[in-house]
DNA sequence: CCGACTGTTATACGCGCGTATAATCGTGCG
DNA sequence: CGCACGATTATACGCGCGTATAACAGTCGG
């Protein structure tokens, strides 16, 4: 007697594409890049291995296309986090660092996940893209933010501001994301706003009120 | 006719770890995690694949090896830059500072290799050991460098200067390695210097007359 | 309600992986 | 100088990988 063939349900080809992405997504954030196999992926998406072939030339193309939707994913939630708050520059820009300092995107899954694809953004060139894109997408919304603070600001120094609070945020988010319990919480925030007001010259911690889960632990 | 048996000589356990150490880090630093088999690394080492079950119980433990001699090393070039400089408190940060955004620190291979190991670090307990003891370890000299500062501090203040200026260092390493055309030659460590000046209240870009490779870049 | 289209499953293939173990030979010691 | 030890090589095994392809079945227009 042969064992009975699998049900199945057909299912748009989008809904398709974002399962396995999204299978894929975790897989690489919870077990490494190793761990994101044809099969671990089209069991945890539901369907058979052989599906993903159907919707994706080859594996690389789906991991791709996890990376893109990853970096894309975390563009759109700092975006996100300027749209509902207030016309305050300082208000504004304090948002958006909180948004990057705070799960959904301080979580080390996400770190996981980004790092998993670092080798593969270093010898792709269209993930390479990708990924400066993203950088500079993220980068220039930061410099924006800043040039419309209250300052008198010597010409090129936006610029070099809004590296040095990408990369101070970038460092805070990695570090917060691996260690959780070396600091306490919201404290990533609290230092994230405090030493780019000190880099910008200003003080973010008294714009703080608007944000979510803040305020019960600022001095 | 039989093919020859390949000729090979004896050497210390301590070359031969070394070797293998060093064929692993340099190979996931090009290819990623997947690219460093036993067959590739034994070739890299000049040695055949057996012979690495003879000194390392696994490819686990050689895997564990590399990333403890990888984080290692890097703690160690932080404490060489502070060792031939001066005694001024200032110079001896900046010395420190600018080490750790210049090869071979600042490479992309060494980043590559950092976040290949990330999701291991996360899931051995070990690794996780190693990882937590080498941060904190340069977070701690940092802070240190920081505490002679000729400055008053409040209670508490240095810690969270220190997880500032680390996070700051490693976002600028991260995005200076992967995108080094996206900067001028030395730039980053004037970014690093000069923000990390504006966190700490003082001006560390007077004392880098002694700094190689630095001089012509800034303003 | 039925047939064709195609989304989906099932099965198989070959390769490279980490590992295990036996054969070999360089070398230091008596 | 020779022999025994063990560092090193050689070979093989089984498994899971990504991929290719044929068989099946859900679905939709007529």
């Amino acid at each position: 007697m042969q064992p009975a063939r699998r049900l199945y349900r057909r299912e748009s080809e989008e809904s398709r594409r974002t399962a396995l992405i999204l299978a894929t997504q975790e897989l690489v954030a919870e077990g490494g890049p190793e761990a994101a196999t044809v099969r671990a992926i089209a069991e945890r998406a539901g369907v058979t291995p052989g599906l993903i072939r159907h919707y994706f030339q080859s594996k690389d193309e789906l991991s791709r296309a996890a990376y893109r939707a990853l970096m894309d994913g975390m563009t759109a939630k700092g975006a996100d986090a300027i749209e509902g708050v207030g016309a305050g520059p300082e208000e504004r820009l304090a948002a958006f660092i909180a948004a990057s300092l705070r799960p959904p995107v301080l979580d080390a899954g996400a770190v996981v996940l980004w790092a998993g694809y670092m080798h593969k953004v270093r010898s792709d060139p269209d993930l390479m893209a990708v990924h400066e894109a993203s950088y500079l997408a993220y980068r220039d919304t930061l410099q924006q933010l800043i040039e419309t603070l209250p300052r008198v600001v010597k010409p090129g120094q936006t610029r070099v501001e809004a590296i040095a609070c990408n990369a101070l945020i970038d460092g805070l988010w990695v570090e917060g994301s691996l260690l959780p319990g070396t600091f306490g919480p919201g404290e990533v925030i609290t230092i994230g706003l405090s030493s780019i007001s000190a880099i910008l010259g200003l003080n973010l911690l008294d714009h703080t009120a608007m944000l979510p889960d803040f305020g019960k632990t600022t001095p």
